[in-house]
DNA sequence: ACCTGAACACCGTTCAAGT
DNA sequence: ACCTGAACACCGTTCAAGT
């Protein structure tokens, strides 16, 4: 293996290389030069392949979005759908909290236009296939009798909206780290049980 | 009043102008050089009054969680203790809806030093008089008998995640705006129903 | 005490040129 | 087709100097 002058598949490199990154580098480290002198091309190697940086940064939160809905998949096979759906709460906080600067990529804002460009009608993220996972433990919950027959597609959505706020109010300093996993708990019995009496 | 060398009030006018700023332009237009052309003063001027530019936009999200706190404060006067929660969630997220990059910078980890310099002990922003008043109404609706009598504050802690979410996922575009007002009705009667049967 | 202006070390991106 | 190197218009910040 020689040093060529054809990288050969810079384009997927970037993307991976970026990708580690950001799990040791905080987000402000990340620039175009610091990229590209650790892989020995050119500060300016990145505009064969995207037409920014921020094109760029946008397929790594693709990958990202693609490693949560792995990580869900793999506790989806659990049969008892209301511990499928806990179990699936407890994956999606395991993500954010191992890998903080994903999430908070995945979610930030900017890159809107990059969500909306890539697939033909999503103004909401719903209908990507992580979700998608999420509504099928709501209908099969409901099938078994253990979730009340309400439309699956907002039951998703507020359990969905309840893990990212535990989730992002954590990993930006808001509530202590230590306690994420009891307030899981506490808030999915409560989600559950009712809090009113 | 003549345009005099001293400029009197900077501090505080740099802070003001920023605040109002953040409503009107894209956070990444929002340079020391763009603030400080827009005021008639050298670029440098910052650095008499803060350490750095993190340092005055950390003083703007204070103001805005001052902010947040008065809007909270004028819908705690409502008697009816779920209602009162009910209203609370409801202006929290209009704030988060009208002012959404004042809401980005308030939940921003970037200002985790600044927060935790700030007060003495306060590891978590559960401390500040924002959620002192959604602890209030959850401790009156507990009295009340409307909500069943556990931790307060864990209560408070998952309203505010649930709110939370809505919000943050909302204006970071993954879920409708316009539906915004509708799963927020639904949230809250789930969590006080219970989604469980 | 408060502010300025020149300078410094960065940044993303462009473009003509090289292989 | 793919990559480079010089250049450009930015950025936050420092510091000696002005009032």
């Amino acid at each position: 293996m020689k040093k060529s002058y054809h990288h050969g598949d810079l384009k997927q490199t970037l993307v991976g290389t970026l990708y580690e990154l950001v799990n040791s580098e905080p987000l402000e480290h990340l620039t175009v030069r610091f990229l590209t002198d650790r892989l020995g091309v050119s500060r300016t190697a990145i505009y064969r392949h995207f037409p920014s940086k921020e094109a760029l940064f946008s397929a790594v939160v693709q990958k990202a979005f693609d490693a949560l809905e792995a990580a869900l998949a793999e506790v989806a096979v659990e049969q008892d759908p209301l511990q499928r759906l806990h179990g699936l709460g407890g994956a999606y906080l395991d993500f954010a909290l191992h890998y903080p600067r994903h999430y908070r990529l995945m979610m930030n804002d900017q890159w809107r236009v990059y969500r909306e460009h890539g697939c033909s009608d999503c103004e909401d993220k719903r209908k990507g296939g992580a979700f998608e996972i999420v509504i099928d433990a709501c209908r099969a919950a409901q099938a078994a009798g253990a979730l009340r027959e309400e439309d699956a597609l907002t039951q998703a959505t507020a359990f969905w909206a309840m893990v990212h706020g535990i989730a992002s109010l954590t990993i930006d300093g808001h509530l202590p780290e230590e306690e994420m996993g009891a307030l899981y708990e506490s808030l999915f019995r409560m989600s559950c049980e009712g809090m009113c009496r």
